[in-house]
This record gives structure tokens, C-alpha cells and sequence, in this order.
RNA sequence: GGGCCCGUAGCUCAGCUGGUAGAGCAGCGGCCUUUUAAGCCGUUGGUCCCAGGUUCGAAUCCUGGCGGGCUCACCA
């Protein structure tokens, strides 16, 4: 056994002598009357009235035969006040075992001290959970209405692993995770008012698909079979517009065997989309009048700051086909260029191209280093080769073309979208080349589904499908620069034992 | 995977060019019935990430490893 910690012990015996007292440690119930927020917001009715509120002790400072604490609740903090003589010798005892940490109840009458913080007179007090282990004490003060913190508990290795006690100890990371669940509950609305169904589809599936990317590989015992964590969700849900819905979503989690830094973690959310008889058009009105709808909902303004840059997300966002783009901002016109020129270009603009790379992996290229980062302004770009997307109906106009688009947004894509490929031969054709691909050793190539390809067969309706990147788009919305801030649990090494 | 940086008390950190560790907060004991980074007095607490090496002597220097951060590459 491990040596137990000395402040453990301290509590440990705190807890000991509890019991002894009579005090149970971890009672069933509490029945509490307001939240500290409520307790604050209606001060002036509540004035001089008996409240209940109840919450973990986040400060404590005791004066003898009284002591001020704050405890903290789900919406916030609010100050005790406890008085040996109201609240009693016993409970006042109680008090003296009680640490920083614990869970208590209290009921008192709602007052306002001579330096005007709204606070709880203390009448009953009662250990609702006693907390054993010391945390990271957080100590702050508020100047001109700035809140200022002094030794905030900020080491990431500690915050990520033990995010119980980051969320315990940094109100602002709550909040964080208050408007992603806001950000997605509103997308939900969005999508629920337009009458679009929200459906489950496989994790497990015996072929992944619908993007490009590694999976991670798991074994069905019963069936002795190899299963893929899904990469993507969209081969099931064009399956169900080929089953007849008209509008499904989902939101999923997707996993991919890949690198991880602060865009990318091992698992993350996607909501994908799909909505029969319609085109990628379409699908970037709804896109952007979802995301602006999303900021003014869970921000109040469609007019963000992320990392320091100022972005307007009010619609209409600019379209801007792809190739015009490099054209833009790489100087070069690749509209009409064949492998080899294309190559030539990449060199010429200072990219190292690999032999094994196809046109479709230069432009990307070319268009990571040259486009992407510069567009800060929420941006349509439009019309990818055909090559690189697999998935995307070709161009009405253009053959070589596809009709797909990513909104891009501070220099990142957060989602990724087309007009639906539903033509079944050409689909096969795909498929097809991408398992050249795949022969040639491209692992992110996708995989051949037949059974999709049947179900395309039966015929699926002119669709338009969307996914947006939840992960990302919280990132945006509540200006963090990694998506490991945006991911409660994120993917970490084990710890040593 | 490459580069750079980091790992010292529960938390935040000092510890310069080597002499086996220190502060603040928290904890513990004492005083204190409107304090608020409460205050005053006293005080406990360390496998200096791990393993080797150099040295009379290593938290400090070297090598390797583990974990983390940033970044580049890979990657939607």
C-alpha cells in the first residue's frame, strides 16, 4: 500500500472523529430551497428570509467563534456567515472538522455584510459529503470588477487528467463547457424546427467509411470478426434518404487513428447532415444561417474575437471557388493544369511534392500553405477536383470538378459539405479509383462498400449532406486555442502508477 | 516522428556557474463574533519524474527513459 498523504490523513481523522460525533459523513439528501445565483438575483425579495442553498467550501476563513466561508454550486459562489451563537455549539464544532473541498448544506437567512457581499446567516449546517483529498487552492479578488486570481491551478497535465478539479477550481472552464453543450442543444433546434430527424447510426461497422482517414480496429468475439470504430457516419445516413427520410442528422462521434495536436484528437464530434432534393447551394445557406444563428443564441452577437482576431460570422460569407482562391492568394492559376504542370507549379511556389502525391494532393497542398491561414472571415470554397472527394456529385458544370464545399473560418475548415454523389455506377467508379489509390499504398484511401453501392442502386433521392466539426466550431465560438480545452476527457498517455 | 521548452511540498513557484532544498498559499497548534488574497504568532510536510553516468559530493552537469507543453511534419 501506498504511504497515505499527510493532509489526507488530517482528513481522514477529521472524518473519524465526524462519525464519533454522529455526523454522517455522506448523508442521503438535501432539500434545498435556491441556487447562489438565485440567492444574489433576488437579493431583494430574499432579504431577511431563510434560504437553503448547498455546495463545496471554497474558502474559509475563521475568526474565533465565527467564520465567513464561500461555498460553490453549480451557477456560482456565495458567502456563509456562521455565528457560534445562532448556529449552535455543535454544528459550530462540526464546522471546526470541516476543509476546503467538503460538501456542505446550509440554512440561513439571506443578509448583506458591512462591505456589501450578499451572504447566508448561518442557522443549520450540515456535511453533506467530506472531501478527503486537499485541492489546488485557487485564491482571487476582484478589482474594478476584474477578477483577479492569484496561483491559479493551470498545470495542463494535471488540469486535462484530473479535470474534475480543473472544473472545480476554474470557473471560466465551465463555461466553456456550458456553451458547448448551449451550441449544441441550439443546433439541435435549428435542425429539430426545420423537421429534419436525429438518428443513431453504427460505431461498429464492418467497413468504414465516408471519409479519409485511419480507423481504429476492434474484434467482435461472438462473431470472430474484425470491426472499425467509424471514421464518419455518412454511408449509413445515405442509406436512410435511400430508405426514405428526407432529413436525418446525427451527432457523432468519430474516431480516427491519426496524430493529435491541438485540432485533432483521436475522438471527436462531428454532426453530420443529410437533406433530399437538395444541392450544396442550398447547404451553405443552411450553413451559415445555423452558425450565426448558433453565436447570437449562445454568444449574443454574431461578431466574434478568436485568438485576438475580430470575425464577422453574419451571412451571406463569401464563396470562393476553389482555384480562384489559389489564384488569389498563391498568384497562380492551376484551373486548367494537368499533373505535370501542377507539380511544376507546387515546386515553383516552394513546396516540396512528393512522387507519390496525385493532383488532388497538390492543390490540397498548395492550398493549406497558401489559402487556408489567410482566411480569417468566414469563407464557402467551393468546388474541389474530383479526385479528392470521392463522395461529392460532380460539377453541373465542370466534370473535373466536384460540387463540395468546406466553410473556413479563422484559417480553419470546420466542416465539410457536397451535393451527394447518387449515381451508383459512377460511385463504383470511385470507389474504384480510390482503391487503386489504396493499392498503391495511400492508407487513407477509402474503402469499397457494396452495400452501399446497392443501396444506391435502389436510388437515391438529389441530396445535399453537411458535417460541421463540433469540436472546431467550439473552439471558435469560445475562443480556445486548442481542442483539448474543448474536449472534457481529451486523449492523454496512461499515468504512471 | 523531428525541433525547442518543462517536470522541486497538496497548489503556484525560487533554487545563478555542483556543497544532499526554500517561499507564498493550504494544512496543523494558538489568539480573534461583519471577514473577504482576513490578520498575528508558532509549526508539520519532499523518492527534487525515473534509471544510469561524471564527481569526494548531483535538484543542479552528461546519457537514456517516462510524462507534459509549444511547434513542424503527418493528418480534415
Amino acid at each position: 500500500m501506498e504511504e497515505i498523504h499527510q493532509l489526507i490523513q488530517q482528513r481522514r481523522e477529521k472524518l473519524k472523529k465526524l462519525i464519533e460525533m454522529g455526523v454522517n459523513p455522506y448523508p442521503y439528501k438535501f432539500d434545498r430551497t435556491h441556487t447562489s445565483r438565485q440567492v444574489k438575483e433576488q437579493f431583494d425579495e430574499l432579504e431577511n428570509q431563510t434560504v437553503s442553498v448547498a455546495g463545496r467550501i471554497m474558502s474559509n476563513r475563521r475568526m474565533g467563534k465565527a467564520a465567513f466561508f464561500h461555498i460553490q454550486d453549480m451557477d456560482g459562489r456565495i458567502q456563509i456567515y456562521l455565528k457560534k451563537d445562532v448556529v449552535g455549539d455543535f454544528a459550530f464544532e462540526v464546522y471546526k472538522l470541516l476543509d476546503i473541498g467538503d460538501i456542505v448544506g446550509i440554512v440561513g437567512q439571506v443578509f448583506k455584510t458591512r462591505t456589501g457581499e450578499i451572504s447566508i446567516l448561518a442557522e443549520k449546517l450540515e456535511l453533506l459529503t467530506k472531501s478527503l483529498r486537499p485541492l489546488p487552492i485557487v485564491k482571487e479578488k476582484i478589482v474594478d470588477g476584474k477578477r483577479i486570481v492569484y496561483d491559479p491551478f493551470k498545470d495542463k497535465e494535471l488540469r486535462y487528467r484530473q479535470r474534475y478539479v480543473d472544473l472545480i477550481v476554474n470557473p471560466e472552464v465551465k463555461e466553456v463547457f456550458i456553451k458547448r453543450s448551449r451550441i449544441m442543444t441550439t443546433m439541435r433546434e435549428f435542425l429539430n424546427e426545420r423537421g429534419y430527424l436525429e438518428v443513431e447510426t453504427p460505431i461498429l461497422q464492418p467497413i468504414y467509411g465516408g471519409a479519409s482517414a485511419r480507423p481504429f480496429v476492434t474484434h467482435h468475439n461472438a462473431l470472430d470478426m474484425k470491426l472499425y470504430l467509424r471514421i464518419a457516419n455518412e454511408l449509413y445516413l445515405k442509406r436512410l434518404i435511400v430508405g426514405g427520410f428526407e432529413g436525418v442528422y446525427e451527432f457523432a462521434k468519430d474516431f480516427r487513428n491519426e496524430g493529435m495536436d491541438r485540432f485533432h484528437n483521436p475522438e471527436f464530434t462531428q454532426m453530420e447532415l443529410y437533406v433530399a432534393y437538395k444541392d450544396y447551394h442550398w447547404m451553405m445557406e443552411l450553413t451559415e444561417e445555423m452558425i450565426s444563428t448558433i453565436a447570437e443564441k449562445v454568444l449574443g452577437t454574431t461578431k466574434i474575437t478568436y485568438q485576438g482576431q475580430e470575425i464577422d460570422l453574419t451571412p451571406p460569407w463569401r464563396r470562393l471557388p476553389l482555384f480562384e482562391s489559389i489564384r488569389e492568394y498563391a498568384g497562380v492559376d492551376i484551373s486548367q493544369a494537368d499533373e505535370e504542370q501542377l507539380r511544376k507549379v507546387a515546386k515553383d511556389l516552394g513546396i516540396e511534392v512528393e512522387d507519390s502525391w496525385g493532383s488532388g494532393k497538390i492543390i490540397d497542398e498548395i492550398f493549406g500553405e497558401f489559402v487556408e491561414p489567410r482566411l480569417i472571415q468566414p469563407t464557402f470554397i467551393t468546388d474541389y477536383p474530383l479526385e479528392m472527394s470521392p463522395l461529392a456529385k460532380k460539377h453541373r458544370e465542370n466534370p473535373r470538378l466536384v460540387e463540395r464545399f468546406e466553410p473556413i473560418i479563422a484559417g480553419k475548415e470546420i466542416g465539410n459539405a457536397f451535393s451527394e454523389l447518387n449515381d451508383p455506377i459512377d460511385q463504383r467508379e470511385r470507389f474504384e479509383a480510390q482503391m487503386e489509390l489504396r493499392a498503391k499504398g495511400d492508407e487513407e484511401a477509402q474503402v469499397l462498400d457494396e452495400d452501399f453501392l446497392r443501396a444506391l442502386e435502389y436510388g437515391m433521392p438529389p441530396t445535399a449532406g453537411l458535417g460541421i466539426g463540433i469540436d472546431r466550431l467550439t473552439m471558435l465560438l469560445t475562443d480556445q486555442p486548442s481542442i483539448r480545452d474543448v474536449i472534457f476527457f481529451p486523449h492523454m498517455r496512461p499515468e504512471k502508477s
